[in-house]
DNA sequence: GCTTGGTATATTGCATGCCAGAAACGAAAA
DNA sequence: TTTTCGTTTCTGGCATGCAATATACCAAGC
């Protein structure tokens, strides 16, 4: 065969999983704790008129969304976007900690210079008073960073469990980086992070980011009234 | 009203539900690795004759396995149960790994006394020769060690995930138990990290856990090569 | 006014039919 | 003998219909 450089075709799209990945983008999208409750709703029929496919597939994803705890079904009454009370949120962290500590330690072993460096880069548009200025932009620089660690331990079932979480974490720490000034440490713990991965401390940057995480629940904890 | 204590009628039972839980004891109850390529065919429709339902239930419970990662799909060709690869499987220790050495810290810093010693119990009737006579039940004991230090983390969250990867762990660990004479250092391993667990060391039984968790992927990494 | 009971409506849960795409088979050509 | 092409059959993906249950609404009784 002549040595064309195909990309596979794969219009992939079953039905079932584009109506899933539009109704997760969409939860995602939505700030899941400034909604009213009546929008949490998530009414069949409508989903599928929206979409212009039959109640079969939407009904699929809804499995799926519901497996991966995004949405909550109640027999014969329906399915709902999923809030997570504060003990849940707690517990979420909790697990995000031991899945980003145990890609920490695999970094420092494992990860190339370059793909460390690459963690430096994301903060290097930021400093001090640049983050207070952009708090949603440094909100996302911050993310990206905790995703971006997870993604170079080279452990694809660590990413996907991760991922099934990410969306909660996402949320939370959105809501906190503004409160009480928390960028400040949060800055300073990302660059001892930094320096524990690039000295290959595997111990240390596993340690680091552990309670980076914990200090973060400690704070939901201490901090978030309403949830 | 009249102080009666009632519990919830909750038949619960919506045949989707009891479709997926019939086939998830289906293949957790079958030794994955040692059956021929074609008993892992999943056909909708035979699976929905034999439970006596219609093919619907059958797709939704599919669906479900699918996002647990204990089939997969091709799509237009139908489900299949998944085996894993070699380094899935190491992939898959390294997340228990992680989420174990997080709960054992967790049990360290809040267990009760109680609970801890329940560990012990597990141990109780083997000594070192009635391990060897008795492989199999030393080795349920050995997964029961392991699930109990999740479950008494009190993190629900935690404990759900651990589940969904439990079911390969559990293959795993039958697997090797056997093998060059691994119970002898798994029995001092589980001591140590109940004796951690009992001086209240959260550091030094996250630690134990975590190495003896990777000590079984190095193993599995040298010993199995037929995956 | 509040509670209780009955009816109507809406929506889910399941069954089933149809169609498109994949596998399996076989025949013909190289 | 091997490969290729065409046909058949089978199976999953989706649409839709039907029945059961939950909710809403309203009327009647205390």
């Amino acid at each position: 065969m002549a040595a064309l450089s195909l990309v596979s075709i794969r219009s992939d799209a079953s039905i079932s999983v584009r109506v899933y990945e539009a109704i997760r983008a969409a939860i995602t999208a939505t700030n899941l704790y400034e909604i009213d409750e009546s929008s949490l709703r998530l009414d069949e029929r409508e989903l599928a008129g929206k979409l212009g496919v039959s109640r079969t597939p939407v009904r699929e994803a809804l499995v799926r969304l519901e497996h991966e705890e995004l949405v909550v079904s109640f027999p014969r009454r329906g399915y709902f976007i999923a809030r997570k009370s504060k003990a849940e949120l707690l517990e979420i962290i909790t697990v995000w900690a031991a899945l980003e500590s145990m890609a920490a330690r695999l970094v420092a072993l494992g990860a190339s210079a370059g793909a460390i460096a690459s963690l430096r880069e994301i903060f290097a548009t930021f400093d001090g008073h640049r983050i207070a200025a952009n708090l949603d932009e440094y909100s996302d620089a911050n993310l990206r960073f905790h995703q971006r660690i997870i993604e170079l331990c080279g452990c694809e079932t660590l990413r996907r469990t991760a991922d099934g979480i990410m969306v909660h974490v996402r949320s939370i720490r959105h809501r906190t980086i503004g409160e009480n000034e928390r960028f400040t440490r949060s800055i300073v713990d990302h660059m001892h992070i930094i320096e524990a991965l690039e000295a290959r401390d595997a111990d240390l940057a596993e340690r680091l980011v552990r309670d980076h995480a914990l200090a973060l629940a400690a704070h939901v904890d201490a901090n978030d009234h309403d949830l």
